[in-house]
Parts: C-alpha cells; structure tokens; sequence
DNA sequence: CTGTTAGCGCTTTCAG
DNA sequence: CTGAAAGCGCTAACAG
C-alpha cells in the first residue's frame, strides 16, 4: 500500500540528526563536510528503512530532472534501438534517464513533443528526427536545454551533432562498384531535406567523375522518404525511364531492399543482373536474399557519442562539438562483377 | 537563456487574478467551477506568455508523474519497437510519457532500473522482461504501483498481462507440418522459465498425439535463450543426436533464424530437406531467405492494450486483468510439402 | 465563483 | 561540522 513514503526527515528522525544533515551525508558532493562517522550512521539508516529520494522534489528544488528526452522519426527503423542503447549506457552511468518520443517525420508532432519534453524539465535533447532546418531545435537550444542531433546535422553549426563520415562511405560503395566494372550506376537518393540525404548525394556528384562513371541525370531518383516502398517506386521509375544501368546506389538500406524488391518482381537477379548497394548495415540485412553489400556505420557508439555530449553540456560545456564517426565497407552477396554478357 | 520561466504567478498577476484561479481554469475537470469570460482570459494570457506547467511541482504536490516505466529484455529484439509505439500511443493520448529501460534479462539490472524508476515516481509499470516467478515486479506490485507484463505472464494471477493464444499458434504452426505431410517435426523449444516457451511447448506436447506426430524425445531441443546462436547451437545438437526429422518447428523467428543458418552450413536446403516454422512474425522475416513461415502476432496492439490497462489501473480500476489476443499463421516459403523421395 | 493558506520533499544559504 | 529557515511551483481544502 505504502506509496513512497520514506522522506529525509523519517531518516533524520531515526538518527537523530537535521534533515538538512542526511541530505548532506548522501550526496556524495557534500558528504566531506560531515563527520564521517555520522555519514556512517546515516547511510546504515537510510538503507534499513530503504530511503529513496523523491525525483520530484529535487527536481523542483534544483530545476534538474535528470531526465533527457530522445526524439526519433520512428523506433521501428532498425538503425534506433542500437542507438538507443549507446545513449542509455551513457546516460545510465550518470544516473539519468530517457524519455521517448516517435514523430513519423510530422513536425508538428515533433514539436508537441519537444514542448511535453520541456514541461516535464528534461535536463537536455537528443534528436534524431531533424531536417537540415529545425525551428523547434534552435528554440530548445535558446532557451538554454542542451540538444544534440544525431545521424543528421542541421545547418546552423551551434547545435552539436554525431554523424558518419558520409562522404567516404559513398567514395567507399562508389568505389567497390567501380572496380567490379559497373559504370552505368544509378543512384536512389534520400530525401534531400534530411543531411544524410544531401550529403550522401553531394558525395556522389563529387565522386563520380573522377570514378569514371556515367554522369547521366536519368540515372538519378530522389526518394521523399527512407522507406521500402519508396524504394520499389524509384526503382520502378528509373525502370520506365528506360536507361540501362547495371548497379544502383541506394542511400539507405531500407531503401536498396525495396529497390531488390522490385528487380525481383521484373524478373530481374540481384546480383545477376543489378548490383545492389545499401547504406547503414541494419540489422538483419546480412540474413536478406542476397545478403546486402552496404556501407556499416557505428549505431552503438553513435548513441553512446551523444549520450555524452548531452552529459558534458548538462556539465557546463556549452561551445557546441561535432563528432564524425567512420565507417566502413561490408561486401556480401548483392553485388557482383560485371560479365561481359550483363553489359551488351 | 531563460530557463523554465513562467509560472502559474506570472499568469495570474497578467490576468489579475489569483494563482489558484489560473490554476482551475487550465484544468480541464475544475475549469466548471470559474466563469467562463475569465476562463477564456486566462487561456489567452497563458498561451501569448508559453505558460508551460512545471511537471516537477505538480508531481512533488500530487504524487503522479504521468509517467509509465517500460522495460524490456532488449530494444534490440524487432518484437519490442512494434510493443513500445502501441504503448506510447495509448499513453500520449492521456498525457503520460514513458522512460525505457533494458535488463539484457539480468536479474540484477531488472531490479536497479525497477528501483530507479520507482524513485522517480512512476505512476505504472510494463514489464516485457519477466520470468515466470519475479520477486520485483511482485515488489512493486505490493508497494502499489500499478503492474502489468506483457508478451510474458507471471505465474501470480494477481499481476495484470497481455500475451496471446500461444496453443492456438503452435497448432496452427503443428497441423500445417502435418498437412504437408511432415511427421518426424523437431522442436526448438524456448526457454522454459519465460511463460512463452513453457506454454509453447505445452502446447506442443499437449497437440502432438492428436496429430500423429511421432513422440521421440531426442527431437526436443531447448534453447536457454532466444537468440540466432542458440538456434543454430540447437540445430546442431539435433543433427549430431543422429534421429532423422524433416521439419523444425521454433519457438520465436530468431531460433528460426539460427536454424535456418545451421542447415545451410551443412549443406541442407530450407524448405527442400527441412522445413521450419518461426514464431512472432517478427519485422523482416518475410525478406530473409527463405520468407520465414510464421505465426503472427500482434505486436503494436499488445503495446496498446498494456498502455490502456495500465491507464485503467492509475484510474483506480484495481481488479488485475488478463489479455489473450489472437494469433494467425502466415505461410511463407520455408515450408514445403514432403515429397517421396525427401522421406527416404 | 474566487482568494487564502498550507505544504508536498528536497537543497541551500546563513548562522552558529 | 551541524541546525534553522526559506522556498522551488503547484494543487486542494477551506473560507468567503
């Protein structure tokens, strides 16, 4: 029945001391200041009567929640749990904790949240829902919570941020692709209003060139969202518009297995006939048919990144860093070297 | 730089009036008892000055946080993502929010986040990490704060849950073998300390003479967790015990999965030597080669129903309460019927 | 219908 | 080294 009833004041009563004395005695910051003989008592006590202090007062009293709030677009995209995970082990260290919210990429839903996230006192914000433009970020960060983006960046460079060296892992795909003989690649961009999009594609146009591959605009699809369906589309599109093309670079792995959907459905093979490259190495797309060639970026450690920049800002830290993590190249099955029969 | 300003003060001295009657008009259940005209004045003051409520200073007052604890074994496991949005749905609806915790299914971590949660005043608690027999959740059960599990059951009938018909699945999964002509099935039963894998594999024994499938003990194999490996380590001790099977049935996708790979690596095709069955339908399964056939169950919803009984127990319902959703099986292409020269 | 009052449990000056 | 006292922002009797 007993809903948290142990209060300082029932520790100070049992040892016969201040309340004022137990709080001191507790927080290991002020601890020296007692006599330790005392703390000794006074710690023995409040574990026998299994005193817990009360989140909401200390709250309200010094306007820390230890709370952080963790935007993301949707917790079903396999690359967020791993994430999640960095951040909670960074964050469980430290005695804090994180709330969560799902936008599905709507703004509005983004920012009731952000507001909830606020009214409830989170001490900082991680988000990973974010286009390049943010209003609801650049408010929080004003208002003084630290926010840290991650997996994308936004343009205004105060705001912190954990990404992967986007640029190389599109030389690295590019790269790997090229020297399997494919020229006449086409391109699945993402959603060009999110960095990871943009960026990836930047690196494409930069690389190309010097690759030697195909410079052919037709050859290119923009995605409006990470998803497989808009993979099957795009790829249905590129399809119609009859360019040939023998590999496709996809900006995300959800992306590429919809694009592999679709090959199959027209009765062509992956890697038969297209190669097919991912970005991301999700889970589960090493056990996909064929096992997904993409571009392993650092998911744990990502959120491990961010949990602790959160953390150092919640410190004192306000100058805002920016963190790059690289990545690297996984070959499996979907993508092959060009015959000289694919090619006619 | 403005952290956290405007109170409820600040609202009533710009509406002049007092901070109780701002306080009434912005609560929906007390908003009767002031005059209208007022009502409409103090929610425009209020929302031209951002009046956010200080969520610290109405839970130390009110004792709720409209906050629900969740903790799972491991976001990680494609089951949970599903689970966490059906119960954030159920709760934003109501203004609660939910803070995540991951036990890796570590008695010890399960009992430290429990007690931190507990702590922080969380109004309820849903539980996906959960053996059979939990001294924690009991704890907190008696200590008041609303429980209920989810995907397992306790056996303490007193403590609310969600699961599904786990016989009604392993029937269906069973008598599709069956149908397909498979008589020698194996099984990789779960762990048999989770409600799941004892009620799966009850349900096995209980359907397995009715069905005429041959009763040989050395075609059992437990696994000590859900994971790939055990799945595969299981495969393998099948195989090394040297008894002939042409079908696996599993007791989640992910021994499924594990088995799947076994087979490959000694060079058995699935479904062309073995068939096998999943269990959850868990996302991407029907991508993996081969489509996994599986039993579907209903992840998001099961989120949902744990959200609103929990709601329901915060609004005094305390009676406990016991969901069994429905389960369907999901014909895929790991299952294939036995042909003549495969029963050799 | 509205104002007054008290206090939730904690930290933090300020005294001693 | 320890106690006294104030107050964070809010809600809920109790008065009027």
């Amino acid at each position: 029945m007993a809903r948290q009833r142990v209060t300082l004041k029932d520790v100070a009563e049992a040892a016969g001391v201040h309340a004022s004395t137990v709080s001191r005695a507790l927080d290991p910051r002020t601890r020296s200041l007692i006599n330790p003989a005392v703390v000794q008592r006074i710690v023995e006590i409040s574990e026998k009567l299994e005193y817990r202090p009360n989140a909401a007062a200390y709250s309200l009293r010094t306007n820390r929640s230890r709370t952080i709030g963790v935007i993301v677009p949707d917790i079903e995209n396999p690359i967020f749990p791993p994430m999640l995970r960095g951040i909670e082990s960074a964050l469980l260290a430290h005695g804090y904790y994180a709330i969560l919210g799902n936008t599905d990429s709507d703004e509005k839903r983004e920012r009731d949240i952000a507001n909830g996230f606020v009214s409830r006192g989170i001490d900082g914000l991680i988000l990973a829902s974010v286009s390049r433009e943010d209003k609801v970020v650049d408010d929080t960060a004003l208002a003084g919570t630290p926010v840290v983006t991650v997996n994308r960046r936004l343009d205004n460079p105060a705001i912190s941020s954990v990404v992967h060296q986007d640029d190389n892992g599109v030389l690295r795909a590019l790269t790997h692709l090229v020297s399997l003989g494919h020229r006449r690649i086409a391109v699945l961009a993402g959603p060009q209003n999110a960095s990871t999009g943009a960026e990836r594609h930047t690196a494409f146009l930069h690389h190309r060139d010097a690759l030697g591959v195909v410079d052919d605009p037709r050859l290119i699809c923009f995605a409006t969202a990470y998803t497989e369906n808009e993979g099957e589309r795009c790829l249905e599109e590129l399809i119609a518009r009859g360019t040939a093309f023998t590999a496709v670079l996809c900006a995300n792995d959800r992306l590429a297995i919809g694009a592999i959907c679709a090959l199959e459905r027209r009765n062509l093979s992956c890697p038969g006939d297209v190669s097919v490259t991912g970005y991301n190495d999700m889970p589960m797309v090493d056990r996909i048919h064929p096992p997904l060639t993409t571009v392993r970026i650092q998911q744990y450690q990502m959120g491990v990144e961010a949990g602790k920049i959160i953390l150092d800002m919640i410190d004192g830290q306000r100058v805002p860093r920016h963190i790059v993590l690289p990545v690297e190249l996984v070959i499996r099955g979907s993508t092959r070297a060009l015959t000289a029969a694919a090619q006619g």
